[in-house]
DNA sequence: GAAGTCGATGTCATTGTATGACATGATGAG
DNA sequence: CTCATCATGTCATACAATGACATCGACTTC
């Protein structure tokens, strides 16, 4: 099984409708609201693959991604595959524009860079809703030996260095293999008010992430989320809870 | 009618779950993603108001907001007015680091400011998705009497400077009184491959446009959608179809 | 205090809409 | 040519979506 494959088994979420300490999500939302990310996940879908990761049949599958394509969520290519669709591109924008998405990607990168040149790894912004975390920005290690790949994926939070980072703001979390064998990731949250979770990580091979090391690391990756953490704020961004 | 009723009965989609001439949308996917929209239109949106807007009764609008809630695309603060959720800006992030909105805003905002320079009046950077534009950054005219306020905002195409520049690849497009009373708006699409459609508006009082200053305008408008072209294309996207 | 209004929420009978079994068509590989 | 796979359409049916109605809570007015 590729990493991609392995990447997108793992981020699909439940086909179950409802989850069982929540509200009732009428059944057919939870179908096209499945479809829609897994569509995303994938970043390119096809009907069946859809259907087959959503458990629905392709004739109801189809249905509900030539309704979200209708409504602009989704588009489909001559490939017939389906991507992100142009209402879903505006949403993304106008939300973007409201919120401290706007600066978040912006401010970090900077100390991104930072952090990888201090410490030799790669280095990902990521953000999350509590069910999933996204990365969407990174700062690659220059090493010939490097973690790429992971901007613009989804993970799971269970298990992972970023879900253990976000549930115990201001702990450096340390996971190796959560995600992917021999692979070590070292994450802090970034202290924010409101519903978007915000972390940084830092991720290479497991070997790099000995004893002595890790204390290097550790104080870097600090620098980083604390100094994100003031430029936020300076920007009147209110971080704290 | 305040400004912002008048922009938000104007922008609010018709509770018609089917487009007469598009795909068949399932009628309860079609009420979701309506109230889902008129959420986001509105930034803070109550119950009533939701389902007022949508044409559905309190109980079934609820049961929606409440699945969209659950599933991270909404959320409701203390007040009980719905607003943007988790799992939509985390999916805002990640379709943002996947696309040309990545470097859109940020690639524009420096023209913007040009624009507004030159001319004396506000600009606007518009994305659209072909029903619905939103204006996503601004820079203020300086003038003591100035256009404020649109950006965040989504207005309909039809009728709008903004909808028939985006018909008309190439052409400068005025209008006025569309969106607002003696208010023009002059726009230019800027050429992109894609679905995603994207324009710069140039917005001030109607006295304002008349012929001396239009051709002035118009040159600057030129200016600044060439710039935003070339420029985009240079950081290696490409947007001619 | 009582009464009224409004918004939010819950219940339940009903029906119409969502659904999947099955069929068909198109395409590609061997 | 056959076979497999993917995409799409049809239609009978049953169950999930729905709204009428009731209840509750908060607030305002008298």
């Amino acid at each position: 099984m590729s990493l991609y494959d392995m990447m997108s088994a793992m981020v699909i979420p439940s086909p179950i409708a409802t989850s069982p300490d929540e509200v009732a999500v009428p059944r057919s939302i939870g179908r096209a609201l499945d479809l829609l990310e897994i569509v995303l996940a994938e970043h390119r879908c096809t009907l069946t693959r859809a259907a087959t990761l959503a458990d629905l049949t392709p004739t109801t599958a189809l249905r509900y991604l030539r309704a979200l394509e209708g409504r602009g969520y989704l588009e489909r290519n001559a490939a017939g595959e389906y991507s992100t669709g142009p209402t879903l591109l505006r949403i993304a924008a106008s939300v973007r524009s409201d919120s401290l998405l706007d600066r978040l990607a912006t401010t970090a990168q900077p100390l991104l860079d930072d952090l990888t040149r201090r410490t030799g790894e790669s280095s990902y912004l990521a953000v999350s809703d509590g069910r999933t975390g996204t990365y969407v920005a990174t700062t690659e290690s220059t090493r010939a030996i490097r973690h790429v790949g992971w901007v613009g994926q989804s993970v799971p939070l269970d298990g992972s260095a970023l879900g253990a980072a976000l549930l115990d703001p201001g702990a450096v979390v340390v996971r190796t293999g959560a995600v992917e064998p021999d692979i070590t990731a070292m994450s802090r949250a970034v202290a924010t008010a409101g519903s978007l979770g915000v972390a940084i990580s830092l991720v290479g091979p497991e070997h790099r992430f000995g004893d002595s090391q890790r204390i290097q690391h550790e104080l870097a990756l600090n620098d980083a989320v604390d100094e994100l953490e003031r430029t936020l704020r300076i920007n009147g961004e209110d971080l704290t809870s």
